[in-house]
DNA sequence: ACCTAGAATGAATGAATGTTCATTCTTCAT
DNA sequence: ATGAAGAATGAACATTCATTCATTCTAGGT
């Protein structure tokens, strides 16, 4: 996600006329998810407005409730697209035959979780917005739980195979996993409401001490 | 905090008469504090309204505004209340020298975190919301930070107690530290979040291992 | 019994916000 | 070149909310 300037799809043919242009749903959809992304990471979920998403996207009003029907959709929709994101970017690594050595493959999940992908304050800070909301709206919940499911099944796998593999005695893959997917979570939060005290290579020295007192073969 | 039912303040002589009552500022504050934080588990912090607050306080708008000088303040000292009590109650069991023993110190700091008093989902979701608009809100940023980084020192250092008390080597007790909190908040999170996914009994099966793993002669 | 400081109230106010829809504009098939 | 389909717009509307303050009420001191 690179930086785009506030009014990104403005197209001027003079020095202020912005020519009203026609494109496709899906990337109309996609210009106010982005947007939406952005308020919320400077101005906190409880203020975004509208106005203010839909002046942010370069867009009227009347845009945003052409595409989402209302503004519940729009941060719904939101919603699904980041945690999306984030979980087919881990499962993608897990899962991936691209990366044969298990200990590398752990190495790159981490790289992943704690990289400048993701640790960005604007996806983080979208992160814990929803999470904050999650607790009074099952919708959210819903959401976050359904896509969670399925990278918490794959962690265990990963962690599975490597027990097989380095033949690692009282350990239990999944209550690990567990475990593992907590402290990537709580890291997350550090870096986002206590940055003084917690850098991002601090944050990545923690986890790879977790992995490592649990393989220690696998983990440099 | 115990459930109390909605207007428990109201004071009743007649089948539906309320008597005004004039009481102390603290308690007013308090009664307020403890209002709000039922509105944000309920309805999530963005939905609250000082109607909702002041009805579930069983009291009018006009006294929210006489004791906390407006919405913004209210939701401030909301949040510092509860930073501070979780906090106190970490610092209280990890100087306090009624435990002698570290590894039940230890015992009693993870039953604080993951027993009955924190883990209600009302104290949960206020944490959570809150985090949720640090990322915007430098004012949320500083409560939170001030409060916990006492606690990290004094985790350290009972930590590192242990470590010597133990003999343990090749453990770095500030880095455990940091593991072990973030490892906190991400249980607290899933926790509030997918409930499903994860009991209360796991959550404190998988913080016991991971301490478990450092210092194996104090946990058993 | 009376008085007063100030606690409590809630209707009124004005600002802000989500949603609607009549209108304008763009595109492309004909 | 023309017309039709529908994408885009934003002023207008209705609603909701935080805040104010003139008024009412309470409790403790005299």
């Amino acid at each position: 996600m690179t930086d785009v300037p506030s009014a990104a799809a403005e197209v001027s043919t003079d020095a202020n006329t912005k020519r009203r242009q026609i494109r496709p749903k899906a990337e109309r959809r996609r210009q106010l998810i982005d947007a939406t992304i952005r308020c919320i990471a400077r101005h906190g979920l409880s203020s975004v407005t509208m106005q203010m998403v839909t002046r942010e996207a370069g867009l009227s009003v009347g845009t945003a409730n052409l595409h989402f029907e209302s503004k519940d959709n729009l941060l719904r929709e939101t919603l699904r697209f980041v945690a999306e994101e984030y979980h087919h970017g881990q499962i993608k690594i897990m899962e991936g035959s691209d990366i044969p050595d298990l200990g590398k493959r752990l190495d790159a999940l981490l790289d992943f979780q704690l990289g400048r992908g993701v640790t960005q304050r604007q996806k983080m800070s979208v992160w814990f917005a929803y999470y904050g909301e999650a607790g009074a709206r099952p919708v959210y919940q819903k959401i976050v739980s359904t896509v969670d499911r399925l990278a918490a099944q794959k962690l265990e796998v990963l962690f599975a195979s490597i027990v097989l593999e380095g033949g690692y005695s009282g350990v239990n893959a999944r209550e690990l996993a567990t475990g593992y997917s907590a402290l990537i979570d709580g890291l997350h939060l550090g870096l986002l409401v206590t940055p003084r005290e917690l850098s991002k290579r601090r944050a990545r020295s923690v986890a790879r001490d977790f992995l490592r007192r649990a393989f220690p073969q696998h983990i440099s």
